[in-house]
This record gives structure tokens, C-alpha cells and sequence, in this order.
RNA sequence: GGUCUCGUGGCCGAGCGGCUAGGCACCGGUCUGCAAAACCGUAUACUCCGGUUCGAAUCCGGACGAGACCUCCA
């Protein structure tokens, strides 16, 4: 470990912070579930995903050996307590009326794109749920064996009320089975579950499926849950360090991923369960159902309606940043162009510091700069908090520009590189590429300089109407000290 | 209906027993031919009502309001 602060992180499960003691000193598993491939994800999917990214490399930062499995679902039935069949991918299949595979080998490709737009490191391992049916029948034959699954006509489900004989069932989500069964708006219409809260774990091949494997219970699906237990075993073990997700999968999916693991293996899957919190619009959960969704790439690219004009992704990262990952976030048009605002600022500030000259002395100590910075990290990876300090620390880069404080070439160089860091490694954030155009760089340097020649002349009306003309154009003048910049 | 979470200044959003969060906007200043930009600085807050405490945005109880989950969802 690098630092000298203490990772705590709250964990779901006893809903509390806990020191983070990784199960192999030095070295961290951490699974998180990925998204299901029947459409485009939307904004509020990608906020999970760059809230684990930046947890992903907080860990990195903190020199730990991370291996990260972010699964891709292809497959999977889900039979909700209404007994309804859900299989999201095959519908949107037979609605396309192409295969399962093209529906999701092209999100597939539109996801992978949307990681390099908004700057997502890889997971060490993106497995396939499809590419993983052996392994599931496996663990579901695992917990036949052990007595917690039943086999009926053809598929199979958890059996919740032997399983709660031996295991706490609603360890996570704090459910308990009796009140479930209360809770329980719609009467349970599937006949073949003993007990309302049983699950499938297989589910037997319906006439429409596209997508039909073979098991020793006939042809059929697995259940939504079992995927993730069959590849988080495979590549991290039986129990590994991190498990997490969106806030909407501790129940019932997380909460089956440790029955599962339970009853398979006799363990929870993981010692720490995260839960990013969902992103909002307008108070209300951002989802697919209730329509006030966008995707990344509208935002990007300023064709969505809610908003006027286009932020570049590593804006829109920088402001879900700004927010803890286990808040909600309310996305409005004017907290982002807040958060354009200050996202400038801090790369000015960067830039700015490595055009500083170096002093024979320091007046302050580089560490005492950073550590507030390491501490937010090391605190629930608490990148507000995070953010915060390094604008301190921008103010601090101000005042070495203006000769208040000053520091040692070796200092400087430890600071610029701790800063970059910060900035580009932990939290992921890309200085924006200048659009380099020739020739309109060319034309812009005339035009600065006429404009100079009537200041000069005291010609104000010429200086003025080219710098108005200018500003129609979308180009604003700034004059500094050194002389005039545009952008 | 059940379970849980949350209500912070104009906006977004940290903090979770005593110490300026931060960003944006506002206002004042420096700079400027005037502006803009940039930089510096000040101010504004903790839904309400009780309680615990020397001290509460922070803990406890209640009211009101919002949201999430209990159906698929990141």
C-alpha cells in the first residue's frame, strides 16, 4: 500500500464503514455487474459503471493488484413473483427479427465504444453469460447436490424455505420472507415453485426461445442469477473481496447471488458489497420504463432534448464525480454547465502548473497539499471530497503563478506528477483535446494581430468590431497579460 | 400497503456532535481603453416541532415532504 490513511468502505451488507482488509494482502478481487445487452445503455447504467471505474482505480492508485470482472449478461430468463417469463434479449430479437446473438454482439459493440468515450479502463475480464453455461449448470447441479434446489418439469428453482433453515435469506437486503409473502401485490401464478420466493436457477426451453441449451434437465435457459455466480466463481474463487452494482440490484439479484453462493459453496460470495446509487432526472430514478432516459452518446454529442448543447464525456464524468457514489444525482442542465465551469478551471490549473518556474526554496510542503486528497480517497472513495481538494490545490498552483509561494524544482516536479495523477489516473479525467485546426489557427493569428494594430491606434471602433464580430462567430477574445488567446 | 433512504444557502453537492467543504451563480476588488476572460475576496444554509448534550445540520422521537425497493432495471 502507498498510502499511509486507511481504506474504509461502506459495506450493504452490514451497512456500515468497514477498514478494508483484502482476503490476499496486496491484492483485490472485485466483481461488478454488468449490463444486460438487449438495448443501448442509457446515462444513468453508465453512471454505475464510471463510479466502480473510478473505484477500480482508486484501488489501483493505492497499489493494490486488482483483478476486475465486470460481466456482460447475453442470456438469461428472469421469471418475476408474478410469474410472468422475462427474457428482455430474446423479445428484443424477435422484435428486430434477427438472432439473439446480433442483438447483442451490436450493443456489445456500441458499449465498448461508450467505454473509450467516457474513458472506462477494461476490466481485467468482460465474460459472456453465454459463453459460460457449462459453469452455471455446474453450480446449479452444486446446489441440487446440497439440497437447496428442486427440479420440476424441466427447470429448476431455489428452494428459499430449506435454504432460510440453514442461511439467513434477506442478509443484504434486509428482506424478510414472511413480510415478502405480504408484501406481495400480484398472487403468485407459477404453480411449479413450491414456496413464492423460490427462483429459478434453469428454466425449461419455451417454442419461441432463439437461444436453447442443453442440460441434464432438458433443453432450456439459466435463471437471470446464476450467471454471476458462475463466473465470479470461476475467476475470482469462492469468496473474493468487492461485489457491486447498481442500488436496484441488492434485491432480489444480489440477494440470490448469495443464496446461491451459499448454497453451492457455503459462503457469501463477497466480504464487501457496494451499491452506487442511480442517477436522477428531475427526482426521479433515470430508467427505460418510466422514459426519461438519454444515452451518453446524445449527451455527447448534444441531440438530446433535454438539454441545448453537447458536453464532452469527460465534463459529464467529472460532474457524476462530483457526487458521492452512494447518493443520488440529480442531472440538470445547469448543474452541468456548473460543473463545465469548474472542470475548466482545473485544467487550467494543471496546464498552468507545468509552466511553472521552480524556487531554491519550498514555503510549503507538497504533502500536506496532497494528503487531504488521499484522505478523501481512502474515506469511502469519496471523490467530491476528492475534487474539493485538488481546487484547493489549484488555488495553491495561483499562488506560486503570482510568486506568493514557492517551491523547489524537485518539489514542483513531485507536485505536477501527484496532481496529473489525481486527476488523469484516479479520476479518469482527459485534459480536453484542443481541436487543432490549421487553418483557422492561421486566420485567427491575423485577425488578433489587426485587431492589436487598432489598440495601438487607439481605434476602438475597429478593435471592438472585431472583437464582436468575432464573438458572433462563436469565438471569444481573452485578453491576458501575455497578450490575446481565443477559444 | 410493507421495507428502507433522504430532506443543506439561487443551483448541484460534501460533511454526520464543536473547526470555511467544493464547484457554479451573485456581490465587491485587481487587471483592462471599455468589456469579456482570468485571479483574489466577502456574504448567504442546514424542512418543521420536541428531546439528549456544555454544545446538533450531525444523535433520539414525532410531523410534513421527496425518492428507492417489494415486477425488469445500473
Amino acid at each position: 500500500m502507498k498510502s499511509d490513511h486507511q481504506l474504509v468502505i461502506y459495506n450493504s451488507l452490514s451497512g456500515k464503514k468497514e477498514k478494508f482488509v483484502p482476503l490476499h494482502e496486496d491484492h483485490v478481487g472485485m466483481y461488478v455487474c454488468g449490463p444486460t445487452l438487449y438495448s443501448e445503455p442509457h446515462m444513468g447504467n453508465m453512471r454505475t459503471f464510471i463510479n466502480f471505474d473510478f473505484i477500480y482505480r482508486c484501488l489501483l492508485y493505492l497499489g493494490y493488484k486488482v483483478k476486475y470482472v465486470r460481466n456482460i449478461t447475453d442470456a438469461g430468463h428472469i421469471i418475476n413473483s408474478a410469474g410472468q417469463e422475462v427474457d428482455s434479449i430474446g423479445s428484443a430479437a424477435r422484435t428486430a427479427q434477427v438472432q439473439s446473438l446480433e442483438i447483442v454482439y451490436t450493443y456489445n459493440v456500441k458499449f465498448q465504444e461508450l467505454q473509450r468515450i467516457y474513458n472506462l479502463l477494461p476490466p481485467s475480464i468482460e465474460p459472456t453469460a453465454t459463453a459460460h453455461i457449462q459453469e452455471q449448470i455446474e453450480v446449479i447441479e452444486q446446489i441440487i447436490e446440497n439440497g437447496f434446489a428442486y427440479v420440476v418439469n424441466g427447470s429448476v428453482y431455489f428452494d428459499v424455505k430449506t435454504y432460510m433453515q440453514q442461511h439467513n435469506y434477506g442478509a443484504l437486503s434486509g428482506r424478510k420472507v414472511d413480510e415478502l409473502e405480504q408484501e406481495t401485490r400480484t398472487l403468485n401464478a407459477q404453480d411449479e415453485k413450491r414456496f413464492f420466493a423460490d427462483f429459478a436457477l434453469w428454466k425449461k426451453a419455451n417454442p419461441e426461445d432463439m437461444q436453447v441449451w442443453r442440460s441434464p434437465w432438458g433443453n432450456g435457459n439459466p435463471g437471470w442469477h446464476i450467471e454471476c455466480t458462475a463466473m465470479s466463481t470461476k475467476y475470482l474463487g469462492k469468496q473474493f473481496d468487492i461485489h457491486g452494482g447498481g442500488l436496484d440490484l441488492k434485491f432480489p439479484h444480489h440477494e440470490d447471488e448469495i443464496a446461491q453462493n451459499c448454497g453451492s459453496f457455503g459462503c457469501n460470495p463477497a466480504r464487501y458489497w457496494m451499491h452506487a446509487n442511480m442517477l436522477n432526472v428531475n427526482g426521479k430514478k433515470m430508467s427505460k420504463s418510466l422514459g426519461n432516459y438519454f444515452l451518453p452518446k446524445e449527451i455527447v454529442e448534444g441531440t438530446s432534448t433535454l438539454f441545448t448543447k453537447a458536453y464532452p464525456a469527460a465534463v459529464v464524468r467529472f460532474f457524476m464525480l462530483q457526487a458521492h457514489y452512494r447518493s443520488t444525482l440529480d442531472i440538470t442542465e445547469e448543474a452541468l454547465n456548473a460543473s463545465e465551469k469548474g472542470f475548466e478551471r482545473l485544467m487550467e490549473g494543471l496546464s498552468l502548473l507545468e509552466k511553472l518556474t521552480p524556487s531554491s526554496t519550498s514555503s510549503v510542503e507538497v504533502a500536506k497539499v496532497l494528503s487531504p486528497a488521499e484522505a478523501a480517497i481512502c474515506d469511502d472513495f469519496n471523490a467530491p471530497i476528492l475534487i474539493a481538494s485538488l481546487f484547493d490545490a489549484v488555488k495553491y498552483i495561483h499562488a506560486l503563478n503570482e510568486g506568493k509561494e514557492h517551491l523547489t524544482q524537485e518539489d514542483l516536479l513531485w507536485f505536477t506528477q501527484a496532481m496529473t495523477t489525481l486527476v488523469q489516473a484516479v479520476l479518469g479525467i482527459e485534459p480536453s483535446k484542443k481541436e487543432e485546426n490549421q487553418r483557422l489557427s492561421g486566420v485567427m493569428d491575423m485577425v488578433i494581430t489587426l485587431r492589436q494594430q487598432a489598440r495601438e491606434q487607439k481605434d476602438w471602433t475597429t478593435s471592438d468590431m472585431i472583437r464582436d464580430g468575432l464573438a458572433k462567430a462563436g469565438i471569444q477574445i481573452k485578453d491576458n497579460k501575455e497578450g490575446t488567446s481565443w477559444s
